[in-house]
DNA sequence: CTCCAGGCAATTG
DNA sequence: CAATTGCATGGA
C-alpha cells in the first residue's frame, strides 16, 4: 500500500485487466495474482496501484498530485470513468449484430485511458510491424535507461523519459531501446526534439479543443507516424474517442464480422481512410474508437485466443 | 526457412 | 493522384 490512498464507488463494474492490458497501455504489471489482483504502473512521476473489490475501486499512489491534479480527479479522468458504455454501441449495431454485441459484452468494463500524450506518442512509434511483447520491452527499456528512477521501498521503477531526455539521447543508446531499429530511434528523437523545442505542442492537439483530423494531420507530418499510429495517439493519449486505428487485427475483424475490406490489397492512406469511415458508419461517429477497442480486445482474446499481452 | 507482428514511406503507373 | 512495392527486426 502506497502512502496516498483513496477508494471510490463505481457506477459500473470495471474490467481492469482488459483495460490495462488490451494494448492501449504498455507499462502496467500485475503484482499479486491472488484472488484480487493488484495492478501497478508508473504514471508521470508517481507509482500507482489499483485494486478492485466489488463495486469499490482502491487507488494508492506515491504522490498526492499527478500531473498537477489531485489524485482522485486525475485517476477518474485517466481511467475514463466518465465514459458510459451504455451509449457506446449504437442501437442499430445491437440490432444488426446481436451475436457480436453479446460476445463483446464480456468486455464492456473496458475503459479508454487518458494517458500522457508524450508517452503515448513515443510508445506507439515503437509499435509498427512488431508484436506487443516487443513493444512492451521497448517502452520498458526506454524508461529504465532514459527515465528517472523512482523508488518507494521496496519498489523500484522508472518514469517514462520526458521529451528533453529523448531529444538529447545518444542515437546508439536510443537504438538499443528500440528493438535495434535505427530508423525508429532517429524518428523518435526527431519527434522528441520537436516537442522539447515547442515546435510540436501535444496539449494543443487534445480533444475537444482540437479536431481529430487536425490532430492526426499534425502528427503525420513527422517521419514514422502514419495514419494508424496517429489514430492510436489520438485515441489513447489525446482523448479523441472517434479515432479508429486500423491494424492487422482490426482489418481481420472488419472483414470477418462486417464484410468490410479495403479497396486495395495493401492498406494505403486513401483506403485506410475509407475503411475507417465505413467502420464509423457501423459503430457510430462519436465513440467508434472506444467501441472498436472493445471489439479489438474481444477479437484477440476470445476469437483468436491470443495471450500476448 | 518462412511467416507474422497493433505500418510507414519511397517509388511507380 | 492513387496504388504497389520495399523495408526493418525479433520471435514462433
Amino acid at each position: 500500500m502506497l502512502p496516498f490512498s483513496l477508494s471510490f464507488p463505481l457506477n459500473a463494474p470495471l474490467h481492469l485487466e482488459a483495460t490495462l492490458f488490451c494494448g492501449q497501455a504498455f507499462r502496467w504489471e500485475i503484482l499479486s495474482s491472488s484472488s484480487i489482483p493488484v495492478y501497478q504502473a508508473v504514471i508521470y512521476d508517481a507509482i500507482v496501484q489499483l485494486k478492485q473489490q466489488g463495486q469499490m475501486l482502491h487507488i494508492s499512489s506515491t504522490s498526492e498530485f499527478i500531473n498537477n491534479q489531485p489524485l482522485d480527479k486525475f485517476m477518474k479522468n485517466y481511467l475514463g470513468l466518465g465514459d458510459l458504455i451504455n451509449g457506446v454501441f449504437p442501437i442499430s449495431f445491437q440490432q444488426q449484430y446481436p451475436d457480436i454485441y453479446a460476445g463483446a459484452s464480456a468486455y464492456f468494463g473496458l475503459r479508454l485511458l487518458r494517458q500522457s500524450p508524450f508517452e503515448t506518442l513515443i510508445s506507439f512509434m515503437c509499435a509498427q510491424g512488431i508484436g506487443v511483447r516487443l513493444i512492451r520491452r521497448q517502452v520498458a527499456l526506454l524508461s529504465k535507461r532514459l527515465g528517472k528512477i523512482i523508488t518507494f521501498f521496496p519498489i523500484t521503477n522508472y518514469e517514462f523519459p520526458d521529451a528533453g531526455a529523448l531529444a538529447e539521447a545518444d542515437l546508439e543508446a536510443l537504438k538499443a531501446c528500440t528493438n535495434n531499429n535505427s530508423i525508429r530511434a532517429k524518428n523518435i528523437r526527431a519527434v522528441a526534439r520537436a516537442v522539447a523545442s515547442g515546435a510540436l505542442s501535444l496539449d494543443d492537439l487534445c480533444a475537444p479543443q482540437c479536431s481529430l483530423s487536425d490532430a492526426r494531420e499534425t502528427l503525420m507530418r513527422y517521419n514514422g507516424i502514419g495514419g494508424k499510429i496517429a489514430d492510436c495517439v489520438c485515441l489513447f493519449g489525446l482523448g479523441h474517442l472517434n479515432a479508429f486505428p486500423i491494424d492487422t487485427h482490426v482489418r481481420q475483424y472488419l472483414d470477418a464480422w462486417f464484410g468490410l475490406r479495403p479497396s486495395t490489397t495493401s492498406l494505403t492512406e486513401r483506403s485506410y481512410d475509407q475503411l475507417a469511415e465505413q467502420a464509423r458508419a457501423i459503430l457510430g461517429e462519436r465513440y467508434a474508437g472506444l467501441a472498436g477497442q472493445i471489439l479489438f480486445h474481444y477479437w484477440r482474446k476470445d476469437v483468436r485466443r491470443m495471450t500476448a499481452f
